[in-house]
DNA sequence: ATGAAAGCGCTAACAA
DNA sequence: TTGTTAGCGCTTTCAT
């Protein structure tokens, strides 16, 4: 391994200037000197000991992205394959930075606070964490937090997400726009985000005049064979009394046009479904899924940008940065207008 | 931050004693020492530098994970999928081992190698990485690789797959057995595991007297549009002169049962289709898709597991572990003896 | 059984 | 413009 003294020998310099020169300080190093050791920094393939850099500065170039096992084993996928577009946006915008990313699927808080303590990173992004678990984290370690959709009583915490309650308020305005009445929202929990979307859905009702109480509410199961026996038993009676159902992600939409398939019951003729999120189930999905699309490319490129901002203290924190949802119609919901 | 000198002068010894009692040489230390070591260390939330601990040592704990873009932006995201899956099954194994994963989505060989130098790391798993961006990365780096799912001509770098051949065998094998005649085995490139795949399929038919030109190999885009369009000019004919559609993944699969479907085809009265992976995409799939299972996260862990028998020495290279797919017949292949 | 001291590679304060 | 030096936190001889 080639050291910052084996360059400085080399140039016949101090380790010092060397350390400059790698550094920009260029100011105080003469022309000369900066290019001379600049082609043998290249020509002796020098790599900096993250090891000395930590240890000496507080500087790590090191973030720590902890994801959260949101529901543990039994969740579906789709959770998983969100993560990854998210984590790959995370990735190359913390690279783009030189800096690197430190990856952990963690299941307490505490084990965040103990990882980003170890590794002295500079800062933490969270997936997957609870308003609480956040908190905790930031409490306790000194590298700004930023998080990922998650909803704050009463914000402390720096977050980037969707504007969740304004894309279900807007593809209720939609379904309800299509002639639609009876609607039901269908999620496996109701906080944070899907509390959000159903809040929206609440709002575009209750612009039209439609009492909560009108409005089904329904959380799915988050076990695939327990969502399997809820359907068995329930979906077609849903199907019979509901004119669209509007689900909280794609793959359980998907999910549910199969199964309302597989009952016999065509979708939009029989009964109008929607999704959210915009994953390749809404395209794999016959009819094609009528959807809120989501960027989660854009989500997580936001939560780095507003992560460095912190942390080179470029500007006050603005705690909370929203994304908008963008309404996909494609063929699964059916314009009762029209017929 | 509780640094080793702060619990030695609190437990009236030397940072050496508290060193020795971290790392477990207990020999050199009385019973009672350790044991009022030990408490204070977790009383005072002791967290290593590992600043210093890559400093004095060569041991940074770190295992990079580098992630190869396949094919670039234009690919589904299924692959992402596949690799997210592989990522957390990785990330937990190291963990698990007390190392720590650094992930980084690489383009090119020599930035993984500077990369891996920078932070020095002390094992590296490689993903969707050429055969030769791998064997110059092992010879530059010191740490050493595993590879996933890599298919070299003279194997030098120590890999973890599927045994891809045998699964295409397989796979075909039940679809002859079904009384399916013509066959296309479709996918979007023809190297490495789906070359082997396609050779399994060869394999196949020549144990049944088929040739190799009676056996469609059809390269699919891997752009979706133009597949898209591949589809609309190409698919109908394809259904009409072919038994069965063999495809290297389930969601290229799923994606064509819709197509098909559109074109008013239907799955598996009209034409079978059979995938690959068993991915979410299968189950959303109506007919539920037959398809070839593989757990990729056994093969994360395996992947870990052989890293570590390197890292530590354990035994000498055995350069290639393969996992076995599983066939798992479900709904979208018709029986044709049974008609 | 315990401790003192050297040194890993680097940066920054200070000196020249 | 360049160099000297101290020190970051830890492990590892080598003494005691």
């Amino acid at each position: 391994m080639v050291r910052i003294k084996d360059i400085a020998r080399k140039a016949g310099v101090s380790p010092t200037t060397v350390s400059n020169v790698i550094h920009g300080n260029n100011k105080k190093v003469s022309r000369e000197t900066v290019e001379k050791i600049q082609k043998l920094l290249k020509e002796m393939d020098y790599v900096p000991s993250m090891g000395a850099v930590m240890l000496v500065g507080g500087n790590s170039r090191l973030i720590g992205v902890l994801a959260g096992e949101p529901g543990g084993e039994d969740r579906h996928r789709e959770g998983n394959a969100f993560a990854n577009e998210l984590i790959r946006a995370l990735e190359s915008e913390i690279y783009k930075r030189n800096y690197y990313m430190l990856l952990h699927f963690v299941s307490t808080a505490e084990e965040g606070i103990q990882f980003a303590a170890t590794w002295n990173v500079e800062g933490l992004v969270t997936l997957g964490f609870s308003a609480r678990d956040n908190e905790k984290l930031q409490l306790k370690c000194r590298a700004p937090v930023v998080s990922v959709d998650v909803y704050y009583e009463k914000q402390r915490v720096a977050n980037v997400g969707l504007d969740d309650r304004e894309a279900g308020c807007q593809m209720a305005d939609y379904l309800f726009g299509c002639g639609h009445r009876e609607l039901g929202f269908l999620a496996d929990n109701d906080v944070g985000v899907d509390h959000e979307r159903w809040e929206g859905v609440l709002l575009s009702g209750r612009k039209r005049g439609i009492k909560e109480t009108e409005i089904r509410h329904i959380i799915i199961p988050q076990n695939i064979q327990e969502r399997k026996m809820y359907y068995e038993k329930h979906l077609k009676e849903l199907a019979q009394t509901a004119d669209v159902l509007f689900f909280a992600s794609d793959y359980y939409a998907a999910e549910a046009v199969a199964y309302l398939q597989d009952m016999g019951l065509s979708v939009p003729c029989d009964i109008s479904v929607a999704g959210f999120d915009d994953s390749e189930a809404a395209l794999l999905c016959r009819p094609r899924l009528t959807t809120m699309r989501q960027d989660n490319s854009r989500k997580g490129a936001l939560a780095v940008k507003k992560l460095f901002e912190y942390i080179e203290g470029t500007r006050g924190r603005t705690l909370d940065a929203k994304l908008k949802a963008e309404l996909v119609v494609r063929d699964s919901v059916a314009d009762r207008k029209c017929i």
